[in-house]
DNA sequence: CATATCTATATTGTTGACAATGGAGCCTTA
DNA sequence: TAAGGCTCCATTGTCAACAATATAGATATG
């Protein structure tokens, strides 16, 4: 046989395997857009409705959206989408400064020099896109969790990276959207990235994880 | 009113609303006992008749057991009981050592003076334990745990709490069954809870951070 | 004898109907 | 008019049957 496999099915990327988890996808990025509002009532029927699915798979997309935090449920009453206070969002800044501190930690312990030299080339990508389009505030937002995404995958440790993906990254992004987000300074933001890098070059565990602890914290007023 | 309830149905411990949670807070204790073996295949009819429920309300316990990390789920193969391995302890370990270190600083900023003395008993209160049956081990890890929820606890942050609670000591405790336990010196242990609480009681929130990572990366050995 | 393909079966994914619970609104009554 | 209880309805919880998928075994073939 070809290249081609035999089977006609090739492997999906396992977005789509199954009903609840496409409609997952497409309900959390809803929630997230602020296209489903904080606090909005979530009727199961409806929503099936909605997606044309029956209610068993939507079921399973609302218990994924709870596991992520996106979505509050009380057992015979219904559920709602989460609506973030500041004391919530403050929770959620000083639990990803301890994490997200352990993960340069980890990384400036275990990142192999070329990974280190990819992440400069990241940053120089960042301060070119500054650089061009000034008031871009968005794009560099984005780069900024693509930076502390590639920390927390160099830590190798799953359980600081599964959580930072499914719960934290995403109401900080949701977090964002209702503000009208605020990434404020992206060149002192870049500054600091820089830092951090250069700490993990060195291998300076403790540093890294002191600049990384700085920087999130000082992200977060 | 009387403080009997007109209504014949009392407001349960909210243990029992529902099918499914009732069926996952027996499925996670045969787990963490060991009575579901590591690695064991998980299948949805089989335990489904053992628990005498349809599969829809046992589908939503195995989801839950898979967002506490007990149960491994692949789309249309089936879920099995999750196999600790070295490595994921070791991650278990790191996310905890900054959680709960980040915890303890925050207790020493928030606890009242009362809450701190209520500490001291508690720690007292192992002591006691420790001293009347050296052998007993186990009533002391149980205790260690009290002891660190009751942090994670005046630590007043949601994320970590939930995340403490619903993951990783569940994890830890499953891990001990099946290492058979090895808490180690009990009396070393309660040596640096004192410290800790001595820290919190001086709100020097540096020093609680320090010595409770200490006190967790020391376990990890 | 080893390899690959096909088929059968066990298991998961999905559906629609039924049961049970909670809350809103109405009615009664003091 | 206000307070309390009652009834009804919207919504969630549960169930059993049906469809789709993957694994394992058997069969054929080089």
């Amino acid at each position: 046989m070809e290249t081609s496999n035999s089977k006609n099915a090739p492997d999906l990327p396992q977005e789509s395997r199954t009903l609840a988890s496409r409609t997952y996808e497409v309900i959390k990025a809803d929630i997230i857009a602020g296209d489903l509002p904080q606090g909005a009532k979530i009727v199961e029927s409806e929503l099936a409705l909605k997606y044309g699915i029956s209610r068993g798979p939507l079921r399973e997309a609302i218990h994924k959206l709870e596991r992520n935090k996106l979505v509050v449920r009380v057992p015979h009453a219904g559920s709602r989408v989460v609506s973030l206070d500041i004391k919530m969002i403050e929770d959620i800044y000083n639990a990803r400064e301890c994490l997200e501190g352990m993960a340069a930690r980890l990384a400036a312990r275990l990142m192999s020099d070329e990974e280190i030299e990819s992440l400069h080339l990241l940053l120089e990508s960042h301060a070119e896109s500054i650089k061009q389009a000034d008031g871009k505030a968005y794009f560099q937002s984005e780069g900024d969790i693509d930076f502390h995404y590639r920390i927390a995958l160099a830590s190798q440790n799953h359980w600081i990276l599964d959580n930072l993906n499914t719960e934290l990254y995403q109401l900080i992004r949701m977090c964002r959207h209702k503000t009208g987000q605020i990434p404020s300074r992206p060149k002192y933001a870049l500054d600091q990235h820089r830092r951090i890098v250069d700490a993990i070059g060195q291998r300076d565990e403790e540093l890294a994880e002191l600049l990384m602890r700085r920087h999130i914290s000082g992200a977060w007023k």
